[in-house]
DNA sequence: AAATTTCCTTGACTTAGATCAAGAGTCTTC
DNA sequence: GAAGACTCTTGATCTAAGTCAAGGAAATTT
Protein backbone atom coordinates (compact mmCIF):
# COMPACT_ATOMS: atom_id res chain seq x y z
CA UNK A 1 0.00 0.00 0.00
CA UNK A 2 1.62 3.15 -0.43
CA UNK A 3 1.69 6.50 0.84
CA UNK A 4 -0.67 8.33 -1.25
CA UNK A 5 -2.97 5.96 -1.10
CA UNK A 6 -3.21 4.63 3.02
CA UNK A 7 -3.19 8.63 3.18
CA UNK A 8 -6.14 9.21 1.37
CA UNK A 9 -8.01 6.27 2.99
CA UNK A 10 -7.25 7.57 6.44
CA UNK A 11 -9.22 11.01 4.72
CA UNK A 12 -12.17 9.31 3.43
CA UNK A 13 -12.75 7.53 6.32
CA UNK A 14 -13.56 10.52 8.16
CA UNK A 15 -16.49 11.80 5.63
CA UNK A 16 -19.63 10.77 6.77
CA UNK A 17 -21.12 9.17 4.10
CA UNK A 18 -18.59 6.52 4.60
CA UNK A 19 -18.71 6.29 7.97
CA UNK A 20 -18.70 2.77 9.00
CA UNK A 21 -17.16 1.21 5.92
CA UNK A 22 -14.71 -1.65 6.12
CA UNK A 23 -11.16 -0.86 5.55
CA UNK A 24 -11.22 -2.97 1.85
CA UNK A 25 -14.06 -0.58 0.94
CA UNK A 26 -12.32 2.89 1.78
CA UNK A 27 -9.59 1.41 -0.18
CA UNK A 28 -11.21 0.40 -3.18
CA UNK A 29 -12.50 3.95 -2.89
CA UNK A 30 -9.34 5.59 -2.73
CA UNK A 31 -8.24 3.72 -5.60
CA UNK A 32 -11.42 4.93 -7.85
CA UNK A 33 -11.33 8.69 -6.66
CA UNK A 34 -10.51 11.46 -9.00
CA UNK A 35 -8.92 14.32 -7.48
CA UNK A 36 -9.47 17.40 -9.36
CA UNK A 37 -8.41 21.10 -8.52
CA UNK A 38 -10.35 24.10 -9.01
CA UNK A 39 -9.25 27.81 -8.90
CA UNK A 40 -10.99 30.65 -7.15
CA UNK A 41 -14.09 30.91 -9.12
CA UNK A 42 -14.19 28.18 -11.40
CA UNK A 43 -17.04 26.02 -12.09
CA UNK A 44 -17.33 22.70 -11.41
CA UNK A 45 -20.39 22.15 -13.05
CA UNK A 46 -23.86 23.75 -14.58
CA UNK A 47 -27.14 23.40 -13.58
CA UNK A 48 -28.43 20.75 -16.18
CA UNK A 49 -25.18 19.25 -16.31
CA UNK A 50 -25.39 15.32 -17.03
CA UNK A 51 -25.09 14.08 -13.14
CA UNK A 52 -21.95 11.22 -13.59
CA UNK A 53 -21.04 11.55 -9.72
CA UNK A 54 -20.75 13.51 -6.25
CA UNK A 55 -17.87 15.42 -4.89
CA UNK A 56 -16.03 15.33 -1.84
CA UNK A 57 -14.17 18.49 -0.60
CA UNK A 58 -10.42 18.03 0.54
CA UNK A 59 -9.68 21.55 0.83
CA UNK A 60 -11.02 25.24 -0.10
CA UNK A 61 -14.87 25.84 -0.39
CA UNK A 62 -17.17 25.05 -2.67
CA UNK A 63 -20.71 27.29 -3.78
CA UNK A 64 -24.05 25.43 -5.06
CA UNK A 65 -26.17 27.86 -6.64
CA UNK A 66 -28.74 29.38 -9.15
CA UNK A 67 -28.69 31.98 -11.14
CA UNK A 68 -31.63 33.55 -13.01
CA UNK A 69 -30.71 35.14 -16.27
CA UNK A 70 -30.07 38.80 -15.52
CA UNK A 71 -27.73 37.44 -13.38
CA UNK A 72 -28.70 37.48 -9.77
CA UNK A 73 -27.40 34.54 -7.74
CA UNK A 74 -29.07 32.58 -5.34
CA UNK A 75 -26.67 30.53 -3.20
CA UNK A 76 -28.43 27.19 -1.75
CA UNK A 77 -25.63 25.83 0.19
CA UNK A 78 -21.51 26.02 0.88
CA UNK A 79 -19.71 22.88 1.32
CA UNK A 80 -16.33 22.78 3.55
CA UNK A 81 -13.47 20.17 3.89
CA UNK A 82 -14.95 16.59 4.53
CA UNK A 83 -17.94 17.62 3.54
CA UNK A 84 -20.11 16.20 -0.06
CA UNK A 85 -22.19 17.63 -2.61
CA UNK A 86 -24.43 16.56 -5.50
CA UNK A 87 -25.52 13.01 -3.97
CA UNK A 88 -29.47 13.71 -5.39
CA UNK A 89 -27.82 13.56 -8.93
CA UNK A 90 -24.98 10.58 -8.02
CA UNK A 91 -28.18 9.04 -6.78
CA UNK A 92 -31.41 9.32 -8.93
CA UNK A 93 -29.34 9.90 -12.56
CA UNK A 94 -31.01 13.15 -13.56
CA UNK A 95 -29.02 16.30 -14.38
CA UNK A 96 -27.33 18.65 -12.06
CA UNK A 97 -30.24 20.72 -10.18
CA UNK A 98 -27.49 23.68 -9.36
CA UNK A 99 -24.34 24.95 -10.44
CA UNK A 100 -21.28 24.51 -7.99
CA UNK A 101 -17.79 26.76 -8.12
CA UNK A 102 -14.81 26.64 -6.47
CA UNK A 103 -15.14 29.79 -3.97
CA UNK A 104 -11.39 29.68 -3.61
CA UNK A 105 -8.39 27.13 -4.33
CA UNK A 106 -10.35 24.38 -4.14
CA UNK A 107 -9.47 20.18 -4.03
CA UNK A 108 -12.12 17.33 -4.77
CA UNK A 109 -12.32 14.00 -5.12
CA UNK A 110 -14.56 12.66 -7.52
CA UNK A 111 -16.87 9.39 -7.27
CA UNK A 112 -18.13 8.12 -10.46
CA UNK A 113 -21.79 7.47 -9.87
CA UNK A 114 -21.62 3.51 -10.91
CA UNK A 115 -19.31 2.80 -8.07
CA UNK A 116 -21.23 4.78 -5.58
CA UNK A 117 -24.42 3.03 -6.41
CA UNK A 118 -22.68 -0.50 -6.07
CA UNK A 119 -21.30 0.29 -3.06
CA UNK A 120 -24.84 1.94 -2.01
CA UNK A 121 -26.34 -1.64 -2.66
CA UNK A 122 -23.53 -3.78 -0.84
CA UNK A 123 -23.60 -1.36 2.32
CA UNK A 124 -26.70 -0.93 3.97
CA UNK A 125 -25.27 1.12 6.60
CA UNK A 126 -24.29 3.74 3.87
CA UNK A 127 -28.12 3.82 2.52
CA UNK A 128 -29.10 5.17 6.34
CA UNK A 129 -25.71 7.59 6.33
CA UNK A 130 -27.32 9.03 2.77
CA UNK A 131 -31.15 9.43 4.34
CA UNK A 132 -29.42 11.26 7.19
CA UNK A 133 -27.56 13.71 4.69
CA UNK A 134 -30.75 14.03 2.71
CA UNK A 135 -32.53 14.40 6.20
CA UNK A 136 -30.03 17.41 6.72
CA UNK A 137 -30.57 19.17 3.13
CA UNK A 138 -33.98 18.91 3.37
CA UNK A 139 -34.25 20.84 6.79
CA UNK A 140 -31.92 23.04 6.05
CA UNK A 141 -34.02 23.86 2.52
CA UNK A 142 -37.17 23.87 4.31
CA UNK A 143 -35.87 27.13 6.35
CA UNK A 144 -34.30 28.98 3.53
CA UNK A 145 -37.61 28.93 1.63
CA UNK A 146 -39.19 29.80 4.68
CA UNK A 147 -36.63 32.80 5.17
CA UNK A 148 -36.95 33.57 1.38
CA UNK A 149 -40.52 33.58 1.29
CA UNK A 150 -41.87 35.01 4.91
CA UNK A 151 -38.79 36.91 6.28
CA UNK A 152 -37.68 40.37 5.06
CA UNK A 153 -33.79 40.50 4.49
CA UNK A 154 -33.28 41.94 8.14
CA UNK A 155 -34.92 39.06 9.44
CA UNK A 156 -32.30 36.55 7.54
CA UNK A 157 -29.71 38.38 8.47
CA UNK A 158 -30.06 38.52 12.21
CA UNK A 159 -30.92 34.40 11.70
CA UNK A 160 -27.51 34.30 9.82
CA UNK A 161 -25.51 36.02 13.05
CA UNK A 162 -27.30 34.38 15.61
CA UNK A 163 -26.62 30.50 13.72
CA UNK A 164 -22.81 32.08 13.44
CA UNK A 165 -22.78 32.76 17.30
CA UNK A 166 -23.77 29.65 17.81
CA UNK A 167 -21.34 27.90 15.88
CA UNK A 168 -18.34 29.76 16.93
CA UNK A 169 -16.92 29.66 20.28
CA UNK A 170 -16.71 33.59 20.55
CA UNK A 171 -18.60 35.58 22.78
CA UNK A 172 -20.70 38.17 21.29
CA UNK A 173 -18.42 38.77 18.52
CA UNK A 174 -19.15 36.65 15.64
CA UNK A 175 -16.68 36.36 12.35
CA UNK A 176 -18.63 35.86 8.54
CA UNK A 177 -16.94 32.75 6.88
CA UNK A 178 -17.69 34.47 3.61
CA UNK A 179 -17.79 37.74 1.61
CA UNK A 180 -20.47 40.30 2.57
CA UNK A 181 -21.35 39.45 -1.63
CA UNK A 182 -21.29 35.96 -0.88
CA UNK A 183 -23.57 36.50 1.73
CA UNK A 184 -26.03 38.62 -0.03
CA UNK A 185 -26.49 35.90 -2.50
CA UNK A 186 -26.80 33.37 0.03
CA UNK A 187 -29.22 35.52 2.17
CA UNK A 188 -31.54 36.06 -1.13
CA UNK A 189 -30.23 39.67 -1.98
CA UNK A 190 -27.55 41.80 -3.71
CA UNK A 191 -24.55 43.98 -1.75
CA UNK A 192 -26.22 46.76 -2.58
CA UNK A 193 -29.08 45.94 0.02
CA UNK A 194 -27.19 44.48 2.50
CA UNK A 195 -24.96 46.50 2.96
CA UNK A 196 -27.71 48.91 3.48
CA UNK A 197 -29.44 46.59 6.12
CA UNK A 198 -25.46 46.27 8.36
CA UNK A 199 -26.04 49.62 8.27
CA UNK A 200 -28.96 49.82 9.64
CA UNK A 201 -28.96 47.00 12.32
CA UNK A 202 -25.87 49.23 13.22
CA UNK A 203 -27.52 52.39 13.78
CA UNK A 204 -29.93 50.68 15.30
CA UNK A 205 -27.40 49.27 18.25
CA UNK A 206 -27.78 45.85 17.41
CA UNK A 207 -24.73 45.43 16.06
CA UNK A 208 -21.46 46.55 15.57
CA UNK A 209 -19.17 46.15 12.63
CA UNK A 210 -15.61 45.92 11.87
CA UNK A 211 -14.74 44.43 8.54
CA UNK A 212 -15.96 41.19 8.62
CA UNK A 213 -16.19 40.89 12.37
CA UNK A 214 -19.40 42.11 13.97
CA UNK A 215 -20.43 42.41 17.59
CA UNK A 216 -23.96 41.28 18.27
CA UNK A 217 -25.06 43.88 21.06
CA UNK A 218 -28.89 42.79 21.24
CA UNK A 219 -29.67 39.49 20.88
CA UNK A 220 -32.90 39.59 22.04
CA UNK A 221 -34.27 42.09 19.25
CA UNK A 222 -31.94 40.18 16.61
CA UNK A 223 -34.02 36.75 17.86
CA UNK A 224 -36.91 39.04 17.17
CA UNK A 225 -36.11 40.10 14.31
CA UNK A 226 -34.87 36.49 13.32
CA UNK A 227 -38.90 35.28 14.19
CA UNK A 228 -40.07 37.76 11.36
CA UNK A 229 -40.90 40.39 14.09
CA UNK A 230 -40.62 44.06 12.22
CA UNK A 231 -37.84 45.93 13.29
CA UNK A 232 -39.30 48.00 16.41
CA UNK A 233 -38.37 51.54 17.15
CA UNK A 234 -35.80 51.38 20.09
CA UNK A 235 -37.07 52.82 22.96
CA UNK A 236 -35.79 51.16 26.35
CA UNK A 237 -32.94 48.81 25.13
CA UNK A 238 -33.06 45.30 25.99
CA UNK A 239 -36.59 44.28 25.99
CA UNK A 240 -37.18 40.79 26.02
CA UNK A 241 -40.30 41.30 23.02
CA UNK A 242 -39.96 44.33 21.03
CA UNK A 243 -43.49 44.92 20.17
CA UNK A 244 -44.50 43.40 16.62
CA UNK B 1 -57.58 -12.20 8.36
CA UNK B 2 -60.34 -10.27 8.58
CA UNK B 3 -61.62 -7.43 5.94
CA UNK B 4 -60.77 -4.24 6.51
CA UNK B 5 -57.33 -5.35 7.31
CA UNK B 6 -56.45 -6.96 3.96
CA UNK B 7 -58.15 -4.55 2.19
CA UNK B 8 -55.60 -1.98 4.15
CA UNK B 9 -52.78 -4.13 3.48
CA UNK B 10 -53.58 -4.70 -0.34
CA UNK B 11 -53.89 -0.24 -0.19
CA UNK B 12 -50.64 0.14 1.76
CA UNK B 13 -48.93 -2.17 -1.19
CA UNK B 14 -49.55 0.62 -4.03
CA UNK B 15 -47.64 2.78 -1.44
CA UNK B 16 -44.26 4.30 -2.83
CA UNK B 17 -42.47 3.99 0.08
CA UNK B 18 -43.61 0.38 1.58
CA UNK B 19 -42.78 -1.05 -2.47
CA UNK B 20 -41.01 -4.03 -2.40
CA UNK B 21 -42.01 -5.13 0.94
CA UNK B 22 -43.00 -8.65 1.62
CA UNK B 23 -46.74 -9.28 2.46
CA UNK B 24 -46.09 -10.54 5.98
CA UNK B 25 -44.82 -7.15 6.70
CA UNK B 26 -48.16 -5.17 5.05
CA UNK B 27 -49.56 -6.75 7.50
CA UNK B 28 -47.63 -5.82 10.34
CA UNK B 29 -47.91 -2.39 9.28
CA UNK B 30 -52.12 -2.57 8.50
CA UNK B 31 -52.24 -3.91 12.25
CA UNK B 32 -50.24 -1.14 13.45
CA UNK B 33 -51.56 1.69 11.21
CA UNK B 34 -53.40 4.55 13.26
CA UNK B 35 -56.24 5.42 10.96
CA UNK B 36 -57.23 9.67 11.41
CA UNK B 37 -59.79 11.68 9.96
CA UNK B 38 -59.42 15.78 9.58
CA UNK B 39 -62.28 18.02 8.62
CA UNK B 40 -61.98 20.62 6.01
CA UNK B 41 -58.99 23.27 7.43
CA UNK B 42 -57.98 21.19 10.65
CA UNK B 43 -54.35 21.04 11.75
CA UNK B 44 -52.83 18.07 11.62
CA UNK B 45 -49.67 19.21 13.41
CA UNK B 46 -47.64 22.29 13.84
CA UNK B 47 -44.42 23.53 13.23
CA UNK B 48 -42.56 22.86 16.42
CA UNK B 49 -44.15 19.97 17.76
CA UNK B 50 -42.20 16.74 18.39
CA UNK B 51 -42.17 14.20 15.24
CA UNK B 52 -43.43 11.04 16.61
CA UNK B 53 -44.21 9.30 12.91
CA UNK B 54 -45.32 10.24 9.12
CA UNK B 55 -48.61 9.83 7.65
CA UNK B 56 -50.09 8.31 4.68
CA UNK B 57 -52.88 9.80 2.56
CA UNK B 58 -56.00 7.61 2.08
CA UNK B 59 -58.33 10.54 1.17
CA UNK B 60 -58.67 14.34 0.36
CA UNK B 61 -55.93 16.56 0.40
CA UNK B 62 -53.30 18.03 2.63
CA UNK B 63 -50.59 20.90 2.66
CA UNK B 64 -47.05 21.03 4.26
CA UNK B 65 -46.68 24.72 4.85
CA UNK B 66 -45.12 27.47 6.61
CA UNK B 67 -46.30 30.80 8.39
CA UNK B 68 -45.12 34.08 9.39
CA UNK B 69 -45.94 36.09 12.59
CA UNK B 70 -47.98 38.27 10.33
CA UNK B 71 -49.83 35.18 9.09
CA UNK B 72 -48.95 34.88 5.44
CA UNK B 73 -48.66 31.61 4.33
CA UNK B 74 -46.09 29.55 1.96
CA UNK B 75 -47.16 25.94 1.34
CA UNK B 76 -44.30 23.60 0.64
CA UNK B 77 -45.86 20.56 -0.78
CA UNK B 78 -49.72 19.35 -1.25
CA UNK B 79 -50.20 15.68 -0.46
CA UNK B 80 -52.98 13.42 -2.28
CA UNK B 81 -53.60 10.08 -1.56
CA UNK B 82 -51.13 7.40 -1.79
CA UNK B 83 -48.89 9.98 -0.72
CA UNK B 84 -47.10 10.27 2.34
CA UNK B 85 -45.71 13.29 4.55
CA UNK B 86 -43.57 14.08 7.85
CA UNK B 87 -40.61 11.35 7.18
CA UNK B 88 -37.80 13.31 7.99
CA UNK B 89 -38.81 14.04 11.46
CA UNK B 90 -39.77 10.17 11.66
CA UNK B 91 -36.71 9.24 10.17
CA UNK B 92 -34.20 11.95 12.46
CA UNK B 93 -36.58 12.25 15.43
CA UNK B 94 -36.49 16.22 15.81
CA UNK B 95 -39.16 17.95 15.80
CA UNK B 96 -41.57 18.50 12.71
CA UNK B 97 -40.32 21.43 10.63
CA UNK B 98 -43.56 22.80 9.10
CA UNK B 99 -47.41 22.47 9.75
CA UNK B 100 -49.63 20.38 7.91
CA UNK B 101 -53.35 20.74 7.49
CA UNK B 102 -56.14 18.68 5.74
CA UNK B 103 -57.26 20.95 2.72
CA UNK B 104 -60.66 18.73 2.65
CA UNK B 105 -62.41 16.04 4.83
CA UNK B 106 -59.09 13.77 4.62
CA UNK B 107 -58.32 10.35 6.06
CA UNK B 108 -54.81 9.69 6.81
CA UNK B 109 -53.00 6.52 7.85
CA UNK B 110 -50.29 7.40 11.34
CA UNK B 111 -47.13 4.95 11.33
CA UNK B 112 -45.21 5.30 15.06
CA UNK B 113 -41.57 6.03 14.27
CA UNK B 114 -40.79 3.23 15.96
CA UNK B 115 -42.26 1.13 13.86
CA UNK B 116 -41.07 2.95 11.06
CA UNK B 117 -37.33 2.78 12.26
CA UNK B 118 -37.36 -1.28 12.53
CA UNK B 119 -38.60 -1.71 9.42
CA UNK B 120 -36.08 0.69 7.99
CA UNK B 121 -33.39 -1.65 9.46
CA UNK B 122 -34.89 -4.78 8.63
CA UNK B 123 -35.11 -3.99 4.85
CA UNK B 124 -32.55 -2.44 3.41
CA UNK B 125 -34.90 -2.03 0.37
CA UNK B 126 -36.91 0.83 2.36
CA UNK B 127 -33.65 2.93 3.07
CA UNK B 128 -33.60 3.11 -0.92
CA UNK B 129 -37.25 3.97 -1.53
CA UNK B 130 -36.24 6.52 0.69
CA UNK B 131 -33.77 8.17 -0.68
CA UNK B 132 -35.79 7.99 -4.19
CA UNK B 133 -38.76 10.15 -2.09
CA UNK B 134 -36.28 12.51 -0.40
CA UNK B 135 -34.62 13.17 -3.74
CA UNK B 136 -37.51 14.13 -5.40
CA UNK B 137 -38.51 16.40 -2.00
CA UNK B 138 -34.98 18.20 -2.63
CA UNK B 139 -35.49 18.77 -6.58
CA UNK B 140 -38.73 19.84 -5.75
CA UNK B 141 -37.46 22.54 -3.20
CA UNK B 142 -34.43 23.27 -4.96
CA UNK B 143 -36.75 24.40 -7.75
CA UNK B 144 -39.01 26.35 -5.10
CA UNK B 145 -35.95 27.94 -3.61
CA UNK B 146 -35.01 29.44 -7.64
CA UNK B 147 -38.51 30.14 -8.20
CA UNK B 148 -39.03 32.28 -4.99
CA UNK B 149 -35.65 34.21 -5.15
CA UNK B 150 -34.88 34.59 -8.66
CA UNK B 151 -38.03 34.86 -10.13
CA UNK B 152 -40.88 37.18 -10.22
CA UNK B 153 -44.78 36.04 -9.23
CA UNK B 154 -46.11 36.24 -13.45
CA UNK B 155 -42.84 33.33 -14.30
CA UNK B 156 -43.79 31.34 -11.16
CA UNK B 157 -47.44 31.34 -12.25
CA UNK B 158 -46.40 30.44 -15.85
CA UNK B 159 -44.00 27.79 -14.73
CA UNK B 160 -46.95 26.02 -12.53
CA UNK B 161 -49.45 26.00 -15.18
CA UNK B 162 -46.69 25.05 -18.04
CA UNK B 163 -46.46 21.78 -15.18
CA UNK B 164 -50.03 21.42 -14.88
CA UNK B 165 -50.52 20.98 -18.02
CA UNK B 166 -47.72 18.38 -18.79
CA UNK B 167 -49.55 16.72 -16.14
CA UNK B 168 -53.09 16.73 -17.01
CA UNK B 169 -54.14 15.45 -20.74
CA UNK B 170 -55.98 17.90 -22.09
CA UNK B 171 -54.57 19.79 -24.99
CA UNK B 172 -54.39 23.33 -24.05
CA UNK B 173 -56.53 24.50 -21.14
CA UNK B 174 -55.61 23.17 -17.77
CA UNK B 175 -57.68 22.67 -14.57
CA UNK B 176 -56.64 24.39 -11.24
CA UNK B 177 -56.24 21.44 -8.57
CA UNK B 178 -56.69 23.87 -5.71
CA UNK B 179 -58.02 27.30 -5.25
CA UNK B 180 -56.52 30.77 -6.39
CA UNK B 181 -55.90 31.54 -2.60
CA UNK B 182 -54.22 28.37 -1.86
CA UNK B 183 -52.40 28.52 -5.23
CA UNK B 184 -51.46 32.32 -4.60
CA UNK B 185 -49.75 30.56 -1.18
CA UNK B 186 -47.97 28.04 -3.15
CA UNK B 187 -46.34 30.19 -5.77
CA UNK B 188 -44.98 32.44 -2.44
CA UNK B 189 -47.56 35.49 -3.28
CA UNK B 190 -51.17 35.93 -1.95
CA UNK B 191 -54.31 36.08 -3.64
CA UNK B 192 -54.51 39.90 -4.68
CA UNK B 193 -51.36 39.55 -6.30
CA UNK B 194 -51.98 36.40 -7.92
CA UNK B 195 -55.55 37.80 -8.98
CA UNK B 196 -53.69 40.76 -10.65
CA UNK B 197 -51.30 38.70 -12.48
CA UNK B 198 -53.98 36.26 -13.70
CA UNK B 199 -55.40 39.42 -15.50
CA UNK B 200 -52.40 40.99 -17.00
CA UNK B 201 -51.63 37.59 -18.33
CA UNK B 202 -54.86 37.31 -19.90
CA UNK B 203 -54.52 40.68 -21.25
CA UNK B 204 -51.44 40.05 -22.32
CA UNK B 205 -52.94 37.39 -24.65
CA UNK B 206 -51.23 34.52 -22.97
CA UNK B 207 -54.13 32.90 -21.13
CA UNK B 208 -57.59 32.92 -21.27
CA UNK B 209 -59.71 31.90 -17.72
CA UNK B 210 -63.14 30.72 -17.19
CA UNK B 211 -63.10 30.39 -13.31
CA UNK B 212 -60.44 27.24 -12.70
CA UNK B 213 -60.26 26.35 -15.94
CA UNK B 214 -57.49 28.25 -17.89
CA UNK B 215 -56.54 28.01 -21.52
CA UNK B 216 -53.24 28.24 -22.47
CA UNK B 217 -52.88 30.54 -25.47
CA UNK B 218 -49.21 31.09 -26.18
CA UNK B 219 -46.55 28.76 -24.60
CA UNK B 220 -44.20 29.82 -26.13
CA UNK B 221 -43.89 33.17 -24.10
CA UNK B 222 -45.40 31.10 -20.67
CA UNK B 223 -42.07 28.98 -21.47
CA UNK B 224 -40.27 32.29 -21.94
CA UNK B 225 -41.79 34.03 -18.33
CA UNK B 226 -41.13 30.55 -16.40
CA UNK B 227 -37.60 30.59 -17.40
CA UNK B 228 -36.96 33.74 -15.65
CA UNK B 229 -37.18 36.46 -19.12
CA UNK B 230 -39.45 39.34 -18.24
CA UNK B 231 -42.98 40.05 -19.99
CA UNK B 232 -42.48 41.59 -23.07
CA UNK B 233 -44.56 43.96 -24.86
CA UNK B 234 -46.81 42.28 -27.30
CA UNK B 235 -45.66 43.40 -30.52
CA UNK B 236 -46.17 40.44 -33.27
CA UNK B 237 -47.74 37.70 -31.38
CA UNK B 238 -46.34 34.24 -31.47
CA UNK B 239 -42.95 34.61 -31.83
CA UNK B 240 -40.50 32.01 -30.06
CA UNK B 241 -38.25 34.39 -28.52
CA UNK B 242 -39.82 37.60 -27.01
CA UNK B 243 -37.34 40.22 -26.25
CA UNK B 244 -35.72 40.25 -22.53
C1' DA C 1 5.11 50.48 -2.89
C1' DA C 2 2.52 51.44 -6.85
C1' DA C 3 -1.00 49.60 -9.65
C1' DT C 4 -4.83 47.07 -10.70
C1' DT C 5 -8.63 44.61 -9.54
C1' DT C 6 -12.09 43.25 -6.48
C1' DC C 7 -15.17 44.39 -2.84
C1' DC C 8 -18.00 47.44 -0.21
C1' DT C 9 -20.75 51.52 0.63
C1' DT C 10 -23.80 55.34 -0.29
C1' DG C 11 -27.11 58.16 -2.94
C1' DA C 12 -31.03 58.88 -6.10
C1' DC C 13 -34.51 56.51 -8.35
C1' DT C 14 -37.75 52.77 -9.83
C1' DT C 15 -40.66 48.97 -9.23
C1' DA C 16 -42.77 44.52 -7.88
C1' DG C 17 -45.55 43.27 -4.78
C1' DA C 18 -47.78 43.83 -0.13
C1' DT C 19 -51.49 46.20 2.43
C1' DC C 20 -55.96 48.17 3.20
C1' DA C 21 -60.53 48.57 1.79
C1' DA C 22 -64.61 47.74 -0.69
C1' DG C 23 -67.43 45.11 -3.88
C1' DA C 24 -68.89 41.17 -6.60
C1' DG C 25 -69.28 36.32 -7.36
C1' DT C 26 -69.97 31.57 -5.64
C1' DC C 27 -70.87 28.14 -2.83
C1' DT C 28 -73.02 26.26 1.66
C1' DT C 29 -76.42 25.44 4.76
C1' DC C 30 -80.30 26.06 7.30
C1' DG D 1 -84.30 29.99 -1.82
C1' DA D 2 -82.72 33.41 1.39
C1' DA D 3 -78.80 34.08 4.53
C1' DG D 4 -74.40 33.71 5.49
C1' DA D 5 -69.78 32.75 4.50
C1' DC D 6 -66.10 32.16 1.76
C1' DT D 7 -63.50 33.40 -2.44
C1' DC D 8 -62.09 36.32 -5.89
C1' DT D 9 -61.36 40.85 -8.06
C1' DT D 10 -60.22 45.68 -8.40
C1' DG D 11 -58.61 50.21 -6.85
C1' DA D 12 -55.61 53.32 -4.10
C1' DT D 13 -51.61 53.49 -1.52
C1' DC D 14 -47.25 52.15 0.65
C1' DT D 15 -42.82 50.05 1.15
C1' DA D 16 -38.98 46.76 0.87
C1' DA D 17 -35.79 45.93 -2.03
C1' DG D 18 -33.80 46.08 -6.70
C1' DT D 19 -31.29 49.12 -10.29
C1' DC D 20 -28.02 52.41 -11.81
C1' DA D 21 -24.13 55.07 -10.87
C1' DA D 22 -20.12 56.64 -8.59
C1' DG D 23 -16.70 56.88 -5.10
C1' DG D 24 -13.89 54.73 -1.50
C1' DA D 25 -11.67 50.86 0.92
C1' DA D 26 -9.17 46.45 0.77
C1' DA D 27 -6.70 43.17 -1.03
C1' DT D 28 -3.70 41.12 -4.70
C1' DT D 29 -0.41 41.45 -8.20
C1' DT D 30 3.69 42.81 -10.18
Amino acid sequence: MNDRLSELREFLGTVQLWRGLPVEQLNVLAKVAIAQTYRKGEIIFLQGDEGRGFFVVISGKVKVFKTSPEGKEQILELFEPREHFAEVPAFDGQCFPASAAALEKTEVLFFPRTIFLKLLQQHPTLAVNMLAIFARHLRHFAKLIEDLSLKEVPGRLAAYLLYLSERQVALSAVELDMTKGQLAAFLGTIPETLSRVFAKLSQDGLISIHGSKISLLNRERLAGLAAGRKLSTPQSTNRDYPDR
